[in-house]
DNA sequence: TGTACATCAGTGAACGCGCGTTCACTGATGTAC
DNA sequence: TGTACATCAGTGAACGCGCGTTCACTGATGTAC
């Protein structure tokens, strides 16, 4: 062992102060994947989160706010990932590879609820209209495009295939991605509810018209 | 003029303190109905709207969350209202019954976002698990569930009249609920998605297998 | 009809807390000479 | 190789604020006699 206090935070040496950043990001990520409620997130909880005083995090961020604003596009960045990974496991038929990118929408949202939730919850919606200093306008404004555009061009492959009935695909896709989102805010919370197993499937089935 | 100061709040006469009770819940509802987020609703910000000192709402709810739960149910019984209320203006067949339920839970939620978005908010699920002094436990969960029945006898009714291809009722009732219900909340907050006129009707239609 | 009094609706001051944010600072570390 | 120094990463104390909640209270009003 090099050091015997191992859960002290070790002060970043100089010119990568900008690792505190990602750690910061990381941390609120972190808690809201414990169950942690947005307002959970304070600036102070993150700070003591990271092991660092709670000043410290104004280097990095100009307000409480661009730390959950950069948790959503890093979680928006994420979904995407893990949405191009579904699909790169090609299948067979671009109805299998709709359906295998519906479930990972699905299974990224469920296993993370509470970072799925601030996704679509209005913080940064609310804190665009506060700041200018933040991230810019428009970049907020195409999150979760990548994330989007892939349903719109799955839904694509399955009209062109023969496989879905839809002649709008645009259309078709945005109302698939509302059902999905719908079962998936609303499956967390509704625990005293019994879904039936097969309520994804009947989403995806009757909103892609396959 | 009796009084020359209007907007002096009258004390409620002997006997009808209870008045108080709803003049706080409808207060709460009324700053969510004018954008206020559910953490905005703090007891001192109600009491303030209402025009009495905080700790006169203690001799009415337990604790804020109380209040809130109250709200929700509140909220809870006025859209089994408005959905009755549509399927009553009764139509020549199921399936515009069904329709017609369906935009009204559209036009509810989509009339008082912030209001319905703390139905689903996991709030009094919260609650329920720190105090039990609050309102009974199995009124909690079944909550909705007047709202939820209400979709499933009018499919049962379309698959009866042969307007629906459902084979299993509450399954698909569960499916379009959840498909409203994510349009219903995430439309507020995706004021930049280019959503199609019709993307409600592809959602019932789809769902509904009409 | 008059009055004492219990009750009821609501108040004002105070508490401790955690929050976001500011400020002036410290101490380690890399670099120039 | 040695040392002065600028820079960088991060700190500790303090601020004012709004919050939920408690406490002892006040004053109007209906009622019993």
């Amino acid at each position: 062992m090099t050091t015997s206090t191992a859960d002290q935070r070790a002060r970043n040496r100089r010119g990568e102060g900008t690792r505190l950043r990602e750690e910061i990001v990381q941390a609120a990520a972190a808690m809201l994947d414990e169950g942690a409620t947005e307002d959970g997130i304070t600036l102070r909880a993150v700070a003591r989160r990271v092991g660092v005083a709670a000043p410290s995090i104004y280097a990095h961020f100009v307000d409480r706010d661009a730390i959950l604003l950069e948790v959503v596009r890093a979680a928006f960045d994420e979904l995407s990932v893990h949405l191009s990974t579904a699909k790169a496991r090609g299948t067979e038929s671009a109805a299998d590879e709709l359906r295998a990118i519906c479930d990972a929408y699905l299974s990224f949202a469920l296993e993370r609820p509470q970072r799925y939730r601030i996704l679509f919850g209005g913080t940064w919606d609310a804190s665009r209209a506060k700041s200018s200093a933040s991230v810019g306008d428009d970049a907020v404004a195409t999150l979760g495009q990548d994330a989007f555009n892939l349903f719109v061009s799955a839904l694509d492959r399955c009209a062109a295939e023969g496989s879905s009935a839809s002649t709008n695909t645009f259309a078709d896709a945005a109302a698939l991605w509302a059902g999905l989102h719908g079962y998936a805010s609303v499956r967390p919370v509704t625990k005293e509810f019994p879904w039936p197993d097969d309520v994804a499937q009947r989403i995806v089935t009757g909103l892609a018209k396959l």
